[in-house]
DNA sequence: CATGACGGTATCCTTTTCGACACTATGTGC
DNA sequence: GCACATAGTGTCGAAAAGGATACCGTCATG
């Protein structure tokens, strides 16, 4: 059961800022959403782009954003099952401070070696 | 004992963005942050902004932000204790992510009734 | 008949996070 | 001589987050 988050934001000003980041936080979630901004993708695709990511952890994550309406979730009646994951107009909105925390990531996070040059 | 996060970032594409948001993750250190824009603060002046923080939490806190290098603690030899606590440029340089957090959370996250009225 | 792809669940367990509370040292004011 | 302010630290325990692993049904393929 994806767990209920933000019921609240007592935390005095500023925390509107706490607010976005209870959003986005969640180990996950803001990989997902940056692989999102390509477009539609399938579950496993998905799972293929975050191979570290186990299958249960990113069913909780998808549901949780899910929950907050930043994704939508199509379900196609098939056999094999089909499930596609979008980004809806309030996700979509989330992209400038994912930019923000990507430009800051580049300049000041240091990756581990192997994957500084994998992302090369 | 402050923890050590961020270790490593092999998360696959996307981790930068992972990489910044550990950085600013941790319940309270967005809000110390942006409380610290405002210039520098004593301990307990931090304190008294963020009233449902704890003595415990806030002193960790500080002490991850102060090894990530993103806040300066200098310490006044006096009795009574005087600590201040300021921006480190790169603390400071988080400004624009802070501020992306922030909109969209003004636009987006809904406020405790009683919270709404006081941030009016 | 067995295997694999698909999109998940269910269960168990460990690690991490967070809150409550008590305690510290020193100097000043009452 | 007692309380108060400052800036913390230590310990305890609950709760949440996250990882490992096994399992599900259906269809197509070999």
């Amino acid at each position: 059961m994806p767990r209920i988050r933000h019921e609240r934001f007592d935390c005095s000003p500023g925390c509107t800022v706490e607010g976005t980041l209870r959003y986005i936080d969640g180990k996950w979630k803001g990989v997902v959403l940056y692989h999102l901004f390509e477009g539609t993708l399938r579950f496993n695709e998905i799972r293929r782009r975050i191979p570290n990511c186990t299958q249960r952890m990113l069913t909780n994550q998808l549901r949780e954003l899910e929950a907050d309406g930043l994704i939508a979730r199509k379900i196609y009646p098939e056999v094999p099952p089909k499930v596609e994951y979008s980004l809806t107009p309030r996700g979509r909105s989330l992209e400038p401070v994912i930019t923000a925390l990507k430009v800051w990531g580049d300049a000041n996070v240091t990756l581990a070696p192997e994957i500084s040059q994998a992302a090369a």
